[in-house]
DNA sequence: AAGCGCTTCAACCGCCCACCA
DNA sequence: GTGGTGGGCGGTTGAAGCGCT
């Protein structure tokens, strides 16, 4: 375990709360009960005073992170639908492990949910596929390129994390297979991604996807049809969003909107 | 039944950022 | 401008559950 008092940090800050006489470990039935009721009566918020106000001896950060987890009316539980699974495998190939974003995008599902089945599911599941699932690139270093297409366009990722990439000095050296078309759908993705991060127009963008996923629903509808679903399969779907935003979003009178949004 | 290894996921951790005085 | 505080994030841990031998 990391020990606290060598954290590089070495700051005053203090900690959220005083380790002595702190309870730790899995939450009683009793412990959720009050914390619910409290939170109930007195609202979300003011963690750090929360345990002493409602009489747990709890950390803050505990509380909150039981409440958001677990306790929230608002979390689904159950397993993970195989409609959520193919909206978290996109929007991980979009926004890398920023597990708080996807969850966003996913009702009743919590970051740190997808985060574990991300890490003991999908990521397994890419594996045997034959993808990376950091990059969601072919773990092959030399993949067929028709295969390239059918993974929907892989993406620059030497370093998939939108914060931490450079987006826009990675992105031309960080392709290194594909056509230009491919190229650019990367590069204008990726300039899409961090130009309209926490923006409406990617909140929009990132609907675009929930709206996709809502077809592979439609999918599953007894009156859909097969035939019809292999020809129009969501990755194409996915990557007619991506062209239609791309060709949107690099258009002059497009851009200038963004600018004055981004102002 | 017991032991062992693997898997799952709730919980914890340090770090970071926004806000405010 | 600076420091304290609250809150949120992603990474990691470890107990519990499960299956296999």
């Amino acid at each position: 375990m990391r020990n606290p008092s060598s954290s590089s940090s070495g700051t005053s800050k203090t900690p959220c709360c005083s380790k002595v006489g702190i309870k730790r470990g899995p939450w009683t039935p009793e412990e959720d009960e009050i914390l619910a009721n409290y939170i109930k009566r007195e609202g979300e918020g003011r963690w750090r005073t929360l345990p002493k106000h409602a009489g747990l001896l709890r950390c803050g950060k505990s509380c909150r992170l039981r409440w958001m987890n677990y306790l929230r009316p608002s979390v689904k539980r159950g397993r993970i639908a195989p409609d959520e699974e193919d909206l978290i495998l996109r929007l991980h190939r979009l926004l890398g492990n920023r597990w708080s974003l996807i969850a966003g995008r996913i009702p009743g599902r919590t970051d740190n949910e997808i985060k574990n089945y991300w890490n003991t599911h999908l990521s397994k599941k890419l594996i045997s596929q034959g993808i990376d699932p950091r990059t969601h690139k072919p773990l092959n270093p030399n993949p067929n390129p028709t295969q390239i297409v059918h993974d929907r366009a892989p993406i620059s990722t030497q370093d998939h994390n939108p914060d931490s990439l450079g987006l826009k000095e990675t992105a031309g050296n960080a392709i290194q297979s594909g056509t230009n078309l491919e190229r650019n759908l990367v590069v204008n993705e990726e300039d899409y991604v961090e130009n309209c991060d926490e923006d409406n127009m990617f909140s929009s963008f990132l609907d675009s996807l929930i709206n996709d996923n809502m077809f592979v629903n439609q999918q599953q509808q007894p009156n859909f049809h097969p035939s019809s679903a292999q020809t129009f399969n969501h990755a194409t779907i996915w990557e007619t969003e991506l062209i239609r935003s791309t060709i949107d979003a690099s258009s002059d009178d497009q851009q200038s909107a963004l600018n004055n949004q981004l102002a």
